[in-house]
DNA sequence: GTGTAAGGGAACGAATAATTCCGTTCTACT
DNA sequence: AGTAGAACGGAATTATTCGTTCCCTTACAC
């Protein structure tokens, strides 16, 4: 609390954190609700992105380089095969890089730097899949836009909060991790299965 | 072409179709949409139904009769106890009717009757899985619920026209029924895997 | 004290969309 | 042939939503 400066930073940082929860929810919200989750006014934004496609793109860079980097610190485990190729895929549903990047595709225009992101982070992509299959622990059948579609579809679950959310996020990424490994093998489920009551409760939920 | 109340007749039929291909495509489409899909003009459509809401309502209850059709078919088969499963999961998948049903949650009020449709929906799936189970050829740490978020990871898949969803959608359930049967095993996947053009196609695609 | 960066939030203007309304067409029946 | 009215097309209406701009206030730096 010591100085105009210091509070400005602390917004820096606030209403990215914001922006990110209100678009990972809701890629369509309007930039208020980024404000007032951020507990800041509209001006504090436009201070800081010319225009609300600038905010996106910024989120959009952030997420494909934390996806960089996710798969980056993956390449470089050493360790066993199978589990550097899983610990990537629970990095990447953890880090929930799908909704910051191509979930948000549409409601701004690409720039040239976010291509240039886009063929990286594909490229690291094919050659974390590529040593898997090598290694002879992934089923060679699939290929890495298969993966990017799986990675795709677990995105797609929303269901409670941010942390049941992720519990059956990880539910699922085991289940299909079940079917790409080599063996084939039925593992221990993680986290309780949906209740009925949280399935159903959606029917009222304004969209 | 005989006579206006064949063509209004004809323009029902028109006009449901045009709904269902409109709201499953965006399930926040403008009712224009539709209009302009089914080639009639707007009146045509208040002519039959009171407000966009009540035809969301239709489109939603058929979703539920569509399934409740499919999983009783398959609870008819009395064959090999897994086909019969597999089978009724391909229907599913392939009448979308998650598109018709949960995926429209939120952009209209359910009705009574929706609501015991549902219940319905829900307990003959509950069967099927129970049956399955009990044949020994379905995992059983995999609930009914777990059947039903599985069904909306497919369902969210949606890339190019409709009948490479269509074929993506079977890739991706042939994969996950690899993990769900008793005992585990790789089996072809059916289709081809995208390519990295169509994933990197969508991000100039308007959301 | 005062200049100025930072911020709050009302006001503006451009869509977007549900719904209504009015004039037109075509059929069925006299 | 003439006409009532169902079925329609689509412009006009009205409400609402949102991105962006603007103006005024605040509080730190000097």
């Amino acid at each position: 609390m010591s100085g105009r400066k210091a509070q400005a930073a602390r917004n820096d940082e606030l209403i990215l954190q914001a922006a990110r929860a209100v678009f990972t929810a809701d890629p369509g919200a309007p930039i208020a609700a980024v404000a007032e989750k951020a507990g800041v006014g509209i001006s504090a934004l436009y201070r800081r992105y010319p225009s609300k496609e600038a905010l996106l793109q910024k989120l959009c860079g952030d997420g494909l380089e934390l996806y960089i980097e996710v798969t980056e610190r993956a390449l470089a485990d050493e360790g066993d095969p199978w589990e550097a190729f899983a610990g990537y895929m629970r990095g990447i549903v953890d880090a929930d890089t799908n909704s910051l990047t191509i979930k948000l595709a549409g409601t701004f225009h690409p720039t040239e730097e976010l291509g240039r992101s886009a063929v990286k982070a594909g490229a690291l992509a094919t050659e974390m899949h590529h040593r898997a299959v090598a290694a002879g622990v992934l089923r060679p059948d699939v290929t890495p836009a298969d993966i990017a579609l799986l990675f795709e579809q677990i995105a797609s679950i929303k269901l409670g909060d941010e942390e049941r959310t992720s519990q059956l996020r990880h539910r699922y990424l085991t289940l299909v991790m079940d079917s790409l490994r080599v063996p084939p093998a039925h593992r221990d489920l993680p986290g309780p299965a949906p209740e009925d009551g949280e399935l159903s409760a959606r029917w009222w939920q304004p969209s």
